[in-house]
DNA sequence: TCTGTTTCTTGTCCTAGTTCAATGCCCGGG
DNA sequence: CCCGGGCATTGAACTAGGACAAGAAACAGA
């Protein structure tokens, strides 16, 4: 149950057995049913989310009520609203499962222990939101300057599997288009 | 001279004098003139810099030889390719100075040793990079669900005097519109 | 002071993407 | 087995913002 989360964190850290032992202790292994809210506007975050099995999505509602995708989590990947946890005040994101998802969740005590007993694990934390900024960074650059068919083709190669998994207009949230449009998209594409 | 870049540390984790004299050693104080190239796309970034004076933009150039500015950096703010850095690995990004630059840089190895001596800085870096996420994450939300109008008033109030000291051309880039436009909002604007 | 360069504005036309509405589809629950 | 609600598709009309072109300021340099 501890592999997959073991190795991700060694990826970019190496740890004793001692260490990841000590680690897993502090997750506590949940389930949740499809469609069910992890986290609302206005709530604090209180976990952090290694995802073992399921999807999900992040996500602001904007002024006129419309759903801005910011994120999707799928296995091996890590969900939460850092903002909201860091500081543990309440944020403007929502989580909801796609599927049936388990999760391995830090709670933020947890998570203080954790760094007080290995401080190594900062390093981790420190290089995980490092890579968050680049994918971030990346999404903005491709947000602005690249047209709704290249988005959706980058999408389809930078995260093959998703559109079998996930409704078509959530995608075309998550790009940053109406799902009329990407399905139009779609069509055009297939012309090809 | 280095009273700036304390405080600025000690906003995030609090440090002793000497941990901090410590850091001090490790930076080195630099001046650019105007419209000096800190980065190139293709180079490998070897400084993260904490801005004293002036200020500097962070770039893509996209496929049709457009800019996209992601970044201003000004006095007590700090500048960097930090996925280049990080990784040390050629980056997509520029880093340009607007005007006359201070700086206090930190290359690589400088800070590895600032990190082995002084692990708690791991913890201060770890936050930086956090704040830096919200900060992206919200840039993506405006850029998707704002209007040009909306995008403009918000980076007003959230970056007053920015607008008198750099060309209003790059302030179009930073908010992903042509000149021409940024120009036709302001000037819709002004008519209320 | 003159001059070239960069920046900002304004106007006209154009297009990528939106909005709205209609249709058909699939699939899960009774 | 049917039926109701979310999904995807398509089309027609619309709009926010872009592309292009021409001037007008502003400014740096010699």
């Amino acid at each position: 149950m501890f592999s997959e989360i073991n190795s991700n964190v060694c990826r970019y850290v190496s740890f004793s057995t001692e260490e990841l032992e000590l680690f897993n202790t502090l997750l506590r292994h949940k389930h949740f049913p499809k469609k069910t809210y992890l986290l609302r506007a206005g709530e604090v975050c209180n976990f952090e989310g290694f995802i073992l099995k399921g999807s999900l999505r992040k996500y602001y509602i904007d002024d006129n009520g419309n759903e801005v995708i910011i994120q999707f989590g799928i296995e091996n990947g890590w969900i939460s609203d850092i903002a909201s946890f860091s500081d543990q005040k309440p944020g403007n994101l929502f989580i909801e499962t796609l599927e049936d998802t388990e999760l391995l969740m830090l709670d933020p005590k947890s998570k203080e222990s954790l760094l007080t007993k290995v401080p190594k694990f900062e390093r981790f934390y420190r290089k995980l939101v490092e890579k968050n900024i680049s994918t971030m960074q990346n999404r903005l650059y491709f947000s602005i300057a690249k047209t709704a068919e290249q988005k959706y083709l980058d999408f389809l190669e930078h995260y093959p599997g998703i559109p079998q998994r996930v409704p078509q207009h959530y995608i075309a949230s998550y790009l940053g288009m109406t799902p009329e449009f990407l399905s139009k998209v779609r069509a055009r594409l297939l012309k090809k």
